[in-house]
DNA sequence: CGTCGACTTGACTAAAATCAAACCCGGTGG
DNA sequence: CCACCGGGTTTGATTTTAGTCAAGTCGACG
């Protein structure tokens, strides 16, 4: 609590810098005063297994998570005992804002593969944020940001066919893999077909034949789970309804 | 501004009854100076005709409105010309936060009726709330209900059937008019099948169809956009898979 | 080497989109 | 007053798409 400054700079920086979230611990702008209050934000990595719950539907709203290891899963149960995939955390990702509206969680967080996660407990957030301008500005951000995930979900689950979102999928994949670092041209699926389908409205059937249909085209190579994008734009273009058949005249904007 | 603070409150409180922001402007445990400072949330009415657009994307974030009369629909318009409405926004709802993550909007609000819209400039909001750690609570709030919406919406546009999303959506709107005090069983819809359509994901000519079938079950009335809801727990169960055919044995937890 | 789970592929079926035609109703003008 | 638009809506016939059911195949692991 009373270290200098300094030092709690250093160390922040360091182990943000392996945590990835640069996008709330490292916000430009941010000086050494802000970020020693950062330092109250209380951090501690935690490990999970995988297939480990991280926290469930009900939940009351302990922290935000960053994927510092690992790759992650949120997920709606609905009454049938449906499953539906809400989005996937890569490492380095924010998830667990969905509690903020109502101070619990509603879905649940699973992880992928064995993982860990950086937990930052959102009533000290909250607290912080409310002195420090910046870091208030960084959260709007990020919540916003999600939110426009979301909106993007929903455009593809109502308009796009099912080649189209497989394409998407994992060229939006390619994007995020990239942004961290990792190849974007070859990498491996953390999640199963099965999960693919849940999270595009599919089933996962449908899948699989998108992701043949890929291989075929020479677009991407498939062995399982391992991933291959020989031909970026190819692949961009099948996101957006280029494959085989021509565009059939797209529905126009209503004029009601 | 120098107005005694009780005078502001009174001037507040009257007009945020009209407009029906009760989520934001009158937040519960806010004391008379708080509400004071809320006042320097400057706040102006605006006019809209039917078919006007509030907002485009691009349009830089400088304010979240609330539908103080009227309704509104926010869509998005992809590169083909396609059209899809991400919300409805009754009587007393938020919208615009769609341009917090990237301080510029995404997407096109639009006026379904002639209408009137109270502007929350952001800025001052934002600084507001900084200081004022009730409403910057009440923003977060809302901020995560408006993407536990978008949840729902996605869940929706996955998992479910044409019938039950048109079910869904009646029922829907039915609990909004309660919520903001009008006939909840008898209601005139503000938008066209077509727009409910690229609502739900699906065309209209579906849309209709299920109209239909609502009404030949006995569950609505129908006449045009005039709807009066017969039955509201058999609309529920309509929503929920309980229309004609057994329930085809649900997707259970995928288990990768 | 055999087993199990994940994935692929094929044949068939159900659901919703598309195409096309009528219908209803409010508004306009003869 | 009534005929005639025209948009939004309903309804019908047909086609397309993706889901369902059912075998297989592949690969990891004991």
């Amino acid at each position: 609590m009373n270290e200098p400054v300094s030092l709690s700079l250093a160390r922040l920086r360091r182990s943000c810098a392996e945590c990835s979230l640069q996008q709330l611990c490292l916000p430009t702008g941010m000086n050494g005063e802000d970020i020693g209050r950062l330092d109250l934000v209380a951090r501690r990595r935690r490990p999970l297994a995988k297939g480990e719950t991280l926290f469930r539907p009900g939940d009351p709203l302990r922290a935000v998570y960053v994927a510092s290891e690992g790759s992650f899963k949120t997920i709606v149960v609905n009454a049938t005992g449906d499953e539906h995939v809400l989005g996937f955390h890569l490492q380095g990702e924010l998830f667990g804002l969905d509690a903020i509206g109502t101070g619990a969680h509603r879905c649940e967080a699973i992880a992928l593969v064995d993982a860990r996660v950086c937990e930052l407990p959102f009533d000290n957030l909250a607290t912080i944020a409310a002195k420090l301008p910046s870091l208030q500005q960084q959260l709007l951000r990020v919540i916003g940001q999600s939110a426009n995930h979301d909106h993007d979900h929903v455009e593809v689950l109502a308009r796009r066919q099912a080649n189209e979102r497989i394409a998407m999928f994992v060229h939006g994949l390619s994007e995020r893999y990239r942004r961290i670092g990792r190849p974007a041209n070859d990498f491996h699926l953390p999640m199963s077909r099965d999960e693919i389908a849940r999270y595009l409205g599919l089933v996962l059937e449908t899948v699989s034949r998108g992701f043949s249909r890929l291989h075929e085209d020479g677009i991407i190579e498939v062995h399982g789970r391992r991933i291959c994008i020989l031909d970026e734009s190819a692949l961009l273009a099948a996101a957006n309804g280029g494959d085989g058949g021509e565009t059939p005249e797209p529905r126009k904007r209503s004029n009601a």
